[in-house]
Formats: structure tokens, sequence, C-alpha cells
DNA sequence: TATCTGGAACGAGTC
DNA sequence: ACGACTCGTTCCAGA
């Protein structure tokens, strides 16, 4: 392959040694933080979190936290939440970092930063003044490496016209100037030149031989009867058939749609929301990480269209590639010129002579975890998308909107606001693993338009993540149909090539429909909630092979066994085997047993759901004093195994612990059945959160936060689940002191580089402290987590269902650092195919044993 | 005709 | 080394 192998262990080297020295130029120029009060917050020397979330770059939002289950988290409000959202701009070791000031965003040219600070507008009205704008170019959807011009002399090129995708990906070629897509015909921020420059020319830099290491697309002659056999062949065939529903052209994806309501800002909120994410997410890497000057871009991940004009108030760090590349970069707003405007980015000094005035984010990137509900508002998904939704790929047509397992579509709605002011519902497509709900690198939401489709909606793109913003209107009871998103599948050659990518596409077919509104408040806060959709298999052959578990009606069972569990989902099989298991911590299994399927049981309770009931084995050790965590999955042979399912064995005589389902869904088809636990989603079967230890906060917390929605939150009913918490798994943090879950197994896994991450990993928040999980992720398990403290300052994990009232994250500049909140250690993915897995694993542990060498050479 | 869908072929990689 | 298998991607064809 090319550096693109190296591209963690460079990473993570940068990670290191900022972790491990200081830098003078930085710290004199820090905004106020000492070492010593960097020190004190709950991200620490050593601390994982702290490394790997907040390695990012200075500029962190000051944030709020507001609780809507204030008894819940009483006694964490105090501690340092807002720690965490100034953490990014702490350096990896907890020391001082770049200025971490409050950041005004300030339209350029247009809106002082007083106008967005002070505002009392609602959000949607807010941003709307800042129609004037320039907007970010669309033409960088794919990153920059993703598009590496390496990665096929295929279709890719060709395709970019075509597709929606190829043509609003940016090219951040941060630091291979060489082979920067940038200094080529063919990548001209502007869709049509850039197609037209590819028809030209095979000869682009971006089929450049040097530069493309591996030829993958199979148009590269796989296919025997394809056009021509050359690369572009199929796919420039069939382009017009590529996936661009959008009537505006894909290459503005942020074109609009006629039929946005006029009072709902279109661009202006995405926009910013890009700008922000330029600063918080995308930049993250930048500075801490110590990329090279010349390699170092503002706005990383949102590309070279997004940027945002800022007061930096200091000398610039002008990326050449910014200014080369846009050469008309302040084209007035306006759709169609979507694609040809940008907004500058803060520039980032690296030394500051003084706090400047500076442009404050307030909007969470795509990475942050958010919660679904806070105050009276609740963002919920009424209707789950099914489980199953076969992507498109670029050269196919659209294979439809997501839909609904009654037949509909998705619902969500937002309880609790009042208002009369409309607001923007994004969609966007994340991760379905067990690790922090992040944008999905290898799918991206897809715009379906037509007369089937009544919502309407637009596209945006927010850093490397194609956002889907929907209108919610009050007229509608701020209910939307989701009838208008599908799913993309980008070529995992094409994303694996990306600078900083190192996440995983084979096998890596979940994803989950992250929504989230923004709620701007009378007080000038900002609510952002989020709410993630059950996971959905995306393939063709899993969604057909695999087994997957979507309910268990029993999670706990004393040692002895014995006990009749009911399982629902699909695929099951009558040759299906239910194996237990129970992992050490380093992902060695202690145990595993298979339990007795009662096949006779197997009944098709719909075209695919099925139901099978199996008996609980015993526990290998029947003396054990405290419950005991492990897992279950479901096996239709080699390879073919469902995702784990936690289990709880419980010492004998003890009282069972009743587990409140987190999920109320209740897939279509399938009777109430009473299962309570609700199955660790993730690819390929991820590692099962632990139940955090019976709580006051179990009991509490999520009734508390519905009870002060008052009448406006309807009762959960079946497909309508009130538990946007779906981001479960992934929504939390893992930074929990090890050992929380000493039995419990934690396999590292994985390799994904959270900070090194083209997309931009932004420090995610540390919201509730839904602690499905406690066990302490093996260290080098994640190359961004090295190191794992285990202790932390970090409150003891709350609950599951504390996590239902987490506080949803308020943005507010003038609101003072806030609380802590219980953080809990997210676990790593337990099995994307555990063979596999445990292989990345051995290469993991081995890059980072290099990585480790050379940080402290 | 264009789009949506289900199915399956092809080929690279893995076992 | 080789064949079987797995899986991503593309193409076909019917609705």
């Amino acid at each position: 392959m090319t550096s693109d192998n190296e591209e963690p262990e460079f990473d993570f080297n940068f990670l290191f040694e900022y972790s491990q020295e200081e830098d003078p130029a930085r710290s004199k120029d820090a905004f106020s933080y000492s070492q010593n009060a960097s020190m004190s917050l709950p991200l620490g020397v050593g601390n994982p979190c702290l490394s790997s979330q907040f390695h990012g770059l200075a500029p962190s939002p000051v944030i709020s936290v507001s609780s809507c289950h204030q008894a819940a988290y009483g006694l964490l409000e105090d501690t340092g939440v807002s720690s965490y959202y100034l953490s990014p701009g702490l350096r990896p070791n907890g020391g001082p970092t770049l200025e971490s000031p409050r950041i005004e965003i300030t339209a350029y040219g247009q809106l002082a930063e007083d106008d967005v600070k002070e505002s009392r507008l609602p959000v949607s009205r807010q941003l709307s003044s800042a129609v004037m704008l320039t907007l970010p170019s669309t033409e960088g959807y794919r990153d920059p490496s993703g598009l590496s011009p390496a990665s096929s002399l295929s279709s890719r090129s060709c395709h970019s016209e075509a597709s929606s995708y190829e043509s609003g990906f940016s090219y951040n070629y941060d630091n291979s100037p060489a082979t920067s897509p940038w200094q080529s015909p063919c990548v001209s921020p502007k869709g049509p030149s850039s197609l037209a420059s590819c028809a030209l020319g095979g000869g682009s830099p971006r089929q450049s031989p040097a530069a493309s290491p591996r030829p993958t697309s199979p148009c590269g002659g796989k296919r025997k009867y394809s056009f021509s056999g050359s690369g572009g062949g199929a796919p420039c065939r069939r382009a017009s058939r590529s996936a661009t529903p959008s009537p505006q052209g894909s290459p503005c994806l942020g074109a609009g749609d006629d039929t946005w309501p006029p009072d709902t800002n279109r661009y202006t909120n995405s926009a910013i929301v890009a700008a922000i994410n330029a600063l918080s997410t995308d930049g993250a890497g930048d500075i801490s990480e110590g990329i090279p000057l010349k390699a170092r871009r503002t706005n990383q991940e949102s590309g070279p269209g997004m940027s945002l004009k800022v007061e930096s108030g200091g000398e610039e760090l002008i990326l050449g590639e910014t200014q080369e590349d846009y050469p008309s970069p302040r084209l007035p707003f306006k759709k169609e010129n979507y694609s040809g405007g940008f907004l500058d980015v803060p520039q980032y000094s690296y030394s500051w002579s003084k706090p400047k005035p500076f442009i404050s984010p307030s909007l969470p990137a795509l990475d942050w975890q958010l919660p679904s509900c806070s105050g009276p508002y609740n963002l919920q998904i009424e209707m789950q998308p099914k489980s199953h939704h076969r992507a498109h790929y670029e050269t196919e047509g659209s294979r439809g909107a997501v839909k609904a397992p009654s037949g509909g579509h998705p619902v969500v709605q937002l309880y609790g606001y009042m208002e009369n002011e409309p607001l923007t519902l994004q969609l966007f497509i994340g991760t379905a693993d067990d690790r922090l709900l992040r944008p999905h690198a290898f799918y991206q939401v897809h715009r379906i338009t037509g007369k089937t489709v009544s919502t309407s909606s637009h596209e945006v793109m927010q850093s490397n993540t194609k956002v889907l913003e929907i209108p919610l209107l009050p007229e509608n009871n701020m209910r939307a149909i989701i009838d208008c998103a599908g799913i993309l599948k980008l070529r995992n050659s094409d994303i694996e090539l990306r600078k900083g990518e190192t996440d995983i596409g084979r096998k890596n077919t979940r994803v989950r429909m992250v929504f989230r509104v923004h709620i701007e408040q009378a007080s000038g806060r900002t609510v952002s909630l989020q709410a993630a959709s059950n996971p959905i298999e995306c393939s063709q052959r899993s969604a057909q092979e695999l087994p997957l578990v979507e309910k268990q009606n029993v999670d706990s069972c004393v040692a002895t066994g014995g006990k009749k569990m009911l399982l629902s989902g699909h695929n099951f099989l009558p040759d299906s085997k239910v194996l237990f298991l129970e992992k050490a911590q380093d992902g060695h299994h202690i145990w595993e047993t298979e339990a007795k399927v009662e096949k006779e049981s197997l009944k098709a309770v719909s075209l695919t759901h099925t139901t099978l009931v199996v008996e609980i084995p015993p526990y290998h050790n029947q003396r054990i004093s405290s419950p005991s965590q492990v897992n279950f999955y479901v096996c239709n042979g080699k390879r073919k195994r469902s995702q784990y399912q936690r289990f709880t064995y419980l010492p004998p005589n003890a009282p069972m612990i009743k587990t409140e389902p987190n999920d109320d869904y209740e897939p279509q088809g399938v009777p109430a059945l009473g299962l309570p636990p609700r199955p660790y989603y993730g690819p390929q079967g991820l590692s099962p959160m632990i139940h955090a230890d019976p709580s006051p906060c179990l009991a509490g917390g999520y009734p508390a936060c519905q009870q002060r929605h008052g009448g406006a939150i309807p009762p959960s009913s079946p497909g309508s689940s009130p538990t946007l918490h779906d981001l479960t798994p992934a929504a939390y943090p893992r930074c929990l002191p090890a050992g929380r879950s000493p039995d419990h197994a934690v396999p590292a896994l994985l390799p994904v580089a959270q900070a090194g991450s083209p997309r931009g990993y932004t420090p995610p928040l540390l919201f509730s402290a839904g602690s499905p999980v406690s066990s302490a992720p093996s260290p080098g398990s994640h190359p961004s987590t090295p190191g794992l403290a285990p202790e932390g300052p970090f409150a003891p994990p709350a609950t599951t269902l504390a996590r239902k009232t987490s506080p949803a994250l308020l943005t507010d500049s003038a609101t003072p650092p806030a609380l802590p909140l219980p953080v809990t250690i997210k676990q790593e993915p337990q099995e994307l195919d555990q063979m596999y897995l445990d292989d990345v694993n051995e290469i993991i542990r081995n890059d980072l044993s290099s990585i480790s060498v050379h940080s402290h050479a």
C-alpha cells in the first residue's frame, strides 16, 4: 500500500508527543488555563478520554449542560461537565492548550459576533439572519484521501459528476500536496468544472498512478462484460442512473429543494454548523496533533468548501489550498451557488499574544454525543426504521427511502417545543457499533425525492458527512415523517484510503439514522438534542444471512440457569445455535457454552422476523457472589453470528435485577413480548454493554424526564420509542475507571482512529452517565486511548436509564463551565467477527508498540 | 421511460 | 499451493 498505512501511526505519534511534552508556545498563549488548572479538570494526564477524545484543537465551545433529570444529576452537576466541553481546548495531557475561548461565529462581513451571541431569536431565525454567509462548496463531499487519486482508476472519476456523493465530497489532501487533487484540473471546487476536467482526461492527478496504489474498483476490469473494461466504463455508462435523485444536481448538495418552507432557514444553519464543525471537529486534530503547518487545514473535514470567516484576530494559518482552490470564495449566498461560496474558518495560530475575539461554535459537531431530551424537550423517534435497508452504491439507482417495519417510514417528533418557530431536523447516518456514535464513514444519507416523498428536505455537507435537513413545523406538531432519506454506500476502498481513516469498511455494515434538532431558547442558549435509531443493517448479504437479535425477554438469571429465554429477531434458522460466553478483559474467552435451543420453538412472526426459545445454560461458576456479565449470540454457522447480546448471571438466591428496558421499541409484527433488554447493536456484534449497578438513577431517571414533559409526552407505545437512546452503546464515552466490571471482557477492537480521523473526530460530550458500560477498554485496544487511566475524576457511572435523562447540550457562550456528568466507559466493540477483529487487534497492538517507541524516541 | 427492488454474477480476499 | 468460502460491488431484470 502506500503511506496510508502509516497514517494512524503518524497521527498517534503526534498525539503522544503532545501528551508528553509541553509546548511553550502554546502554554504561554493559552487563554488562561494553566497546567494546574487543566489538571484539575476531570480530564487528566493519561486519561484516555482526554487524549483520545479531546485531542482536538483549542476552540471549543463553552457549553453548559442542563439535565432533564435534575435529581439524577444533581450531585454531578458541579463537577465539571463543562470541563468536558472545554476540554477540547485542553492538551491531550490535560495541560494548557490553545486558547479555548468562547468562540463566536460571525458570518463573513455580515454577522457581528454579538449578533449571534445575543440574539434571542430561535435558532432557525437567528441563523437565517446570516443568510449572507457565503456557503461552503459542496464539491468536497468525499474526503480527500477518500477520493484518493489512487483509489481507483475506475468509475470514481467519472462518477463524480453523476453522483451526488462524489460531487459533493471534498478533497482534503492535507499533507500530500503532491497528490492533492487541488492541483488537479480535475478537482475544481465547482462540480461542473470537475466534471469537465475529469471527462477530459484520464491523466488527472486523481488517477495518478503514483498516488494510486490500488485500483480497487471492480470496474477496473473486473467484469469481463463491463464497459470497455476500462476503469470508468461501467460507472460512466451508468452515470445517468447513478444515485442522483436530487434534481438539484449533486454537485451542489446544498441545492435546495423548492418545497422547503420559506421560513425555515435552509442553509445558514447548516453552514454555520459546518463552520462550527470546522472549528470544533475538523480542526480538532490540527493543533493538538501537531500536524505540519503545511498540512494543516482549518477545516479538514469539511473540505475546501467549508470555511468560516472569523475574527481570528491573530496571524492566520493560511492554507494555501483554501486560498488557491477557492479563487472566488465569497460568493453571495444563494442556493445555486451553494457549492461556490464558502465560509472562512478561523485560522488558528499556535501563539496568540492575547485572548482574541473568537467565533464560537455554538452547535455541536456530529460526533458529539447528545441526549435526546432536556428540560421540556424530547426528541423521539416515534417510528423506528426497519432493521434492514439495502443501501445503494453510487453505481446503482437509489434503493429508496428507509422504511419502517410497518411499511411506512420512520417518524420523528420533538416534544415540549411550544414555539411557533419552525426548527430544522438534521439527519445523518451514524455508526451502530459500540463506540461513540459518530458519522459513518462508509454510508451517507441520501436524499430521496419524488411524488411519493411527502417530506421536503435538502442536503448539506457537514464535514465529510452529508446531512439532510428536514423542517420540523409547529403546524405538524413538530413531527416529521422521514420518507425522504435513503442510504448511500461508499466504496470501502475509497474511504479506507482517506488520510487518517482507520475504520474498516468490511463488515461494517450497520448504521443508525441520527436525528438532531437545535432549539434556541429565550435565554440565548441553544439546546441540542439527538436521537439515534435502532441499528440498520445495510448490506444485501448480511441482511439475508446474518442472524439479528432484536429482543430478548430475559436478561438475567441465576447462575444455575435453566430459565427459558425468548429471542426475537431475524434470520433465525432451525439449526441456529445460541452460545453464551464470557470474555476476559484481554478479550480471551473464559467460557463459552452452547445453550439448548428449542428448535420447535422457531416461529416466523413475519416474513423475516422469527422468534426462538432457548434454555439458559448454567453459568460456569455457580458460586458467584455478584452479578456476572456475559454475552450470548445466535450463530447460523461459521461467520454468521449475530451481534453479542448481554446477559447477567446472578448469584444464587440473589434477588432478580430487573433491568429497565432501554428501548421501548417493539418491532412491527412482533407481539409485545415484554422483552426488556436491549441488544447490543453494533456491526457484527459489538461488545456488550454492561448494565451498571442498579442505582437510584435507574428507577428515577427516565420517568423524571418524562414527567417534565407533562402532557406533551405521549405514552410510549410499541413503535414509538421515547428512547432515542439508541445512541446507547455508542453514546457513551469509555472513560470509566477501569475495573468497573472486572469480570467483563473488553476486547479491544476496531482500529478506529478517532484521533486521526479525517472526518475530525470531535471530543464527544460526556453527557449522561448512562452507564451501560462499565469496563475499561484494554490499553492499546484503541490507538487513541492509550493508557487508560484506571482512576478518574469521573463520576461514578449512572445507569442505563439515567442516560435517558441526560442533560442536553446547551450552547451558551455566556454560561460558565458547567457541570460534571457521570461518565461511563464505552466498551469497545466486541465482535466484528471476532476472528477478524482479533487479527485487527493484533495489528493495532503492534502498531501501538511501534508508536510508543517512536513517541518516546 | 424512469425508478425501485430483488437477485445474482464477478472477482478479490480470506480461510 | 489450492480450492472453498466470504463479501463488496456491480449488473440484470421484473415490477
